[in-house]
DNA sequence: ATAGTAGTTGACTGTTTAGTCTAGTTTTCT
DNA sequence: AGAAAACTAGACTAAACAGTCAACTACTAT
């Protein structure tokens, strides 16, 4: 019972938004009630602080984005070609955030968890799950992979640490120089580190 | 003439200690004077703001740990080896600076300019002229691996930068995770991308 | 219809912060 | 020695900021 609103997922959306285009350290609690139309007493309301607010928020964030990672790395699919998409999805969809934003933004989590890691311990645990979480899609597919002989990877853990390093490492230097091409090469590179020879097969 | 003092480079230090260890929009310029023993008088007296100061510091800091570097990528060391002490230089540092800190704070420039390339222009540029200086040494090396014939590698450039973010993207999940023990496997990562077989080689 | 619950408002407080300004001190050069 | 340059001190202002509160409004379940 009650009254509803949408307030609180206005300034989940609201946090994020300017988090990712600025960063944590610039967004202040009243720049958030204004981009999310709510007043101070609203986010008092709902939350304890803007930590708080930006845990919930990246998880919410989260968890409507794995239904699009649930797709790409499909079981259906044959493992080489989830990571060809996985390449293609974030190209195209760091190309779109730029005509959106007029700035590449890279991966939240990493700007996020690198800024605040030292100091906001509850937020930087909460990223370091998703990481992992993240970092499990290439694991397993990297195991698949492996088991179906298309490469050789005894130790699935270790490589999927390495590309998932590499694709993160990509999404930071694009968000530094602002610059989406530098992700048109990421499929290469994986496909590099697993020792792939005859990458046409997987574009095909 | 007049007096001289050493307060300038007392806050300049000052800064980037704290930058690093924290981030730079939780970095005050109280907490700089503070940490400097200065007063604000002086910190006004020698710069406009604390963008200023950052990138001032950045550039300072940059050049002394360019020696080191110029050591490491010396051309008298086989290109492979080049890497691998590169690899070892930066495990061995990161180390250092957690038994110091307390954590692995990873990579000053990748962190500091994945939080504030959107907002400080003046001082994202400089950031992005040293870590086009850092790529140069990856660069030039791979070029000499592939005249030696240890590698084949057409265009050294875009190797470079497939090696260069991975590098970086392995200091940021160090970081954020507070583990050094990820950058071990750099070396056996940034060989695969190289397609190098024989690893033991280049480490005898 | 109404009572109770969920949510909203905006003015208020106190603190932190950036940035200024003037009067000083120390050094170097001649 | 004395002038001028280089630097230091610290009190001050104004703005930005986090966080509080009591009164108010809208909804919903019964």
């Amino acid at each position: 019972m009650g009254r509803v609103s949408d307030e609180k997922q206005r300034l989940m959306d609201a946090v994020l938004d300017l988090i990712w285009s600025g960063s944590y350290g610039s967004t202040t609690i009243d720049d958030i009630c204004e981009k999310a139309g709510a007043k101070k007493g609203s986010f008092y309301y709902f939350f304890d602080s803007k930590a708080e607010l930006a845990a919930e928020a990246v998880e919410a964030n989260w968890l409507n984005h794995r239904a699009e990672f649930d797709g790409i790395f499909s079981a259906t699919v044959p493992p080489l070609e989830r990571l060809k998409q996985f390449c293609d999805f974030t190209y195209r969809f760091q190309r779109e955030i730029k005509s959106k934003y007029g700035r590449v933004l890279g991966c939240p989590q990493a700007s996020l968890g690198s800024e605040i890691c030292t100091q906001e311990n509850v937020l930087q645990k909460k990223i370091q799950e998703i990481m992992d979480q993240k970092r499990k899609y290439i694991e397993s597919t990297i195991r698949d992979a492996h088991a179906a002989g298309v490469i050789h990877a005894p130790d699935p853990a270790a490589k999927a640490r390495m590309i998932f390093a590499y694709y993160e490492g990509l999404l930071t230097q694009a968000r530094i120089q602002n610059d989406v091409e530098a992700l048109r090469e990421s499929a290469s590179g994986i496909f590099a580190m697993l020792g792939v020879k005859d990458k046409k097969a997987v574009a095909a």
